[in-house]
RNA sequence: GCCCGGGUGGUGUAGCGGCCUAUCAUUGAGCCCUGUCGAGGCUCGGACUCGGGUUCAAAUCCCGACCUGGGCGCCA
């Protein structure tokens, strides 16, 4: 096969300006549109489509025909020459020599990467690697891998150490969410729901600010288009710092992350609505949020948490991302810093109009007061000896959070389904593929 | 976990007791066509999730299973 010594070009390097030069591409078989005497095909590979021309009367009977039967999404690649062409899409053609079926599709495509027929998400999922071949769903993800991008490029920048905390834990954890057991040798072991405990320890090493981006596993059986079962986290851990400075961290990542995805060239064929958000974002405390809430006819008891119609409504009222500071210690972990004298915490969540994005607070540094806090939470401060034990030795203040991967891509593009932003989404029916 | 929807050719749909030998689009096969760009035209092929029940008659009504969409709760 001749295959791997040819200088492959991507359909976008091609211009009518190479006219009458030489050209190899590969890809899939878009679409065939067969005139009689005049055949097209349309390559796609992973930058855009290029136009293969075929005249009847000018080619082999042999490759006209090959063309002809090639069945749609099959991998070709093909060598010919540059034709400079007003009439083709992006300006030019290519006449081909010669064409090599390097594997055959089936007829019958589980949907239409054209897109000229709608899939349900269902069934999108369930041929996730076709679903990649349409314009919109390439494009989601590739503005994935520019969000991490520029959240490490952010974080890095400020003197960040990106860590690594294991996902496989023992069952101490902080509460709050159901885990996933797994067999561990002759042990029961859990997937972790979070990096929290470990990224505080961190703290306590010295490595004063520190940063991971990895997956978190929660066992919770909703059944939503916001939840995942296995999702994305950003978290970040700072010493020295108190709440509000994580806020402006998080606030500005926001921002930042907006400005690069903005830029993006194929966003158009994502949203339109894309607006890179002002900050600094309004903060509202919780009590302040609940007497918005009364004024609005949604009445929440102080203490409770926000239900998802509150949330709304809070969000349509102020229309634009939003912290809520200063939560009751009853619904925030026990590593959340009370206020002195009050029934809250230095504690806060960011909220997008629609959803949810992160939540973090300022930690209790003070070893007493955390195992206090633990066993106030009916839990076994025993238990959390390898947590606790960083707290003994020198841990300096500090304030972190986590962000949701997903919820920032899916209310950034405007997605509704938050499967739309993972490649594989794993939920309370989906083990598969 | 609770509540409400839905499962019809490969894909997306119409039909919701007899007029169904099941609609339309797209895909596929074949034919016509030398500038298509959601090409066009003609011909053909391809489907009622499964099991039980009601009825003279079931894609259509009822029950169960499986799959699935949405809302709420929990949760991030």
């Amino acid at each position: 096969m001749k295959l791997f010594g040819r200088n492959r070009s991507y359909s976008n390097e091609i211009t009518a300006e190479h006219s009458g030069e030489p050209v190899s591409i590969a890809g899939w078989v878009h679409e065939k549109r067969d005139l009689g005497g005049l055949f097209f095909l349309l390559v796609r590979d992973r930058e855009g489509l290029a136009q293969v021309t075929l005249h009847k009367r000018e080619v082999d009977r042999e490759l006209f025909e090959q063309a002809r039967k090639v069945p749609r999404e099959s991998v070709v690649a093909i060598d010919g020459i540059i034709k400079g062409e007003p009439k083709a899409p992006g300006g030019y053609e290519l006449l081909p020599k010669r064409i090599e079926v390097l594997s055959v599709a089936s007829y019958d495509l589980p949907l239409d990467p054209t897109g000229k027929v709608g899939a349900e998400l269902d069934t999108r999922l369930d041929a996730r690697f076709m679903d990649l071949r349409s314009e919109r769903t390439k494009h989601i993800f590739i503005i994935r891998s520019q969000v991490l991008k520029a959240i490490r490029d952010f974080l890095n920048e400020r003197g960040f150490i990106e860590i690594n905390t294991p996902k496989i834990v023992s069952a101490a954890t902080e509460g709050g969410t159901a885990l996933f057991p797994i067999s561990y040798f002759e042990r029961e072991a859990f997937l972790n729901q979070s990096p929290q405990l470990y990224k505080q320890m961190l703290i306590a090493s010295g490595f004063d600010k520190v940063f991971e981006i990895a997956p978190i596993f929660r066992a919770e059986e909703h059944d939503t288009t916001k939840h995942l079962n296995e999702a994305m986290s950003v978290d970040i851990e700072v010493a020295f710092v108190s709440a509000e400075e994580v806020m402006r961290i998080l606030e500005e990542l926001i921002a930042f992350v907006y400005s690069k995805v903005a830029l993006y060239p194929g966003l158009d064929s994502v949203t339109t609505q894309l607006e890179v958000p002002k900050i600094p974002f309004q903060r509202i405390r919780y009590d302040e949020a609940i007497e918005l809430l009364a004024d609005a006819g949604e009445p929440i008891e102080w203490g409770d948490d926000l239900s998802t119609s509150a949330e709304h409504k809070l969000g349509a009222r102020i229309g634009a991302h939003y912290f809520i500071t200063e939560w009751p210690r009853a619904i925030k972990p026990f590593y959340a810093q009370p206020i002195e004298d009050k029934e809250t915490t230095n504690a806060f969540d960011l909220m997008h109009p629609r959803l949810e994005l992160a939540s973090g607070s300022q930690r209790v540094h003070s070893y007493e007061l955390l195992k206090q806090n633990i066993e106030s939470k009916g839990l076994s401060a025993a238990s959390f000896a390898f947590y606790l034990d960083a707290f003994r030795y020198g841990m300096p203040p500090h304030a972190g959070w986590g962000l949701g991967v997903e919820r920032l891509l899916m209310s950034m593009l405007g997605i509704e389904n938050v499967r739309e932003v993972v490649l594989f989404p794993r939920d309370r029916r989906r083990l598969v593929p």
